[in-house]
DNA sequence: GGTGAAAGGTCCAGAGA
DNA sequence: TCTCTGGACCTTTCACC
């Protein structure tokens, strides 16, 4: 599926506001309702739009600590790799998890209440995984920018 | 505000789905619309509720590939800080910035279409700001895990 | 917190550019 | 093919119990 500017523009405003009604956004793309609504469900149907989410501030609901956590293998296995993807997803502190190049092999983006939250994370659950090696922690100080967006 | 089980159930669906009716919304936490409208209502007014958007593949939208660039400044006075976070919040291909501990000072989340983008956000951007000392880029290989969801 | 009703949005069929 | 109009149906929002 190729998006013309229309579409961009709509993707634009979605994903700044998904609340906007179908008239509201054809408004400003100069279109009515009805094909602005055909636009937006096709590009559901195509996987563009994955989902439509509430945004909630961590802080206002106790999870005031951000970090980020590199995480290097001891074996790199598939099946040692695959365990590790796999019981890091199950856990609830993890919000992200990439697989990445460089000499860590997984980057980690965990909130937790506060420090003592993240010490029971690192000791009880990811040092309990097989296989691990070494484990770098950098805290965020403070959030400069946040944007679900994609630049489209 | 404090929340009770039912405000953590209502803002768990809502961070999974948000286009869900409150009607709907309430057969799930055994209540009518309207008292799910009424919570609704107060968690956005406190602003545990920021919005609503849409999420975006960025793939599908050619924007592959997903780099993690940590920022080590040279000089740290106020005014050498306050720059570089003004203008990095003006990077359209920066998706998060973090002020961190440690010794990067800066860890941004940057969307890109390619390497050849990435090179040029790196060299005609990031670069160009006063006051940049070492710059290192790791890549993401796969993305295993990425909620947007806070875990209430 | 529930009920019910007004206002307005979504979704779709049919027609036209 | 893409867009508009009109209408059935559903949701949001709110006054009242």
């Amino acid at each position: 599926m190729t998006l013309d500017d229309t579409d961009k523009k709509i993707l634009r405003i979605l994903q700044r506001n998904a609340k906007l009604s179908h008239k509201q956004i054809g408004d400003a793309v100069n279109k009515s309702a009805t094909p602005v609504y055909e636009r937006i469900r096709k590009m559901e149907e195509a996987g563009i739009v994955k989902g439509y989410v509430a945004l909630v501030d961590p802080r206002k609901v106790g999870k005031a600590l951000i970090v980020f956590t590199a995480v290097h293998l001891d074996r790199h296995e598939h099946d040692a790799i695959k365990d590790f993807e796999r019981e890091i997803g199950k856990a609830e502190e993890v919000m992200e998890c990439y697989h990445m190049t460089g000499t860590d092999d997984y980057l980690l983006k965990v909130a937790v209440r506060d420090m003592e939250e993240y010490q029971h994370f690192i000791v009880e659950k990811l040092s309990r995984l097989q296989n691990i090696g070494t484990v770098r922690s950098s805290f965020v100080m403070t959030e400069i920018k946040h944007e679900t967006a994609v630049n489209v």
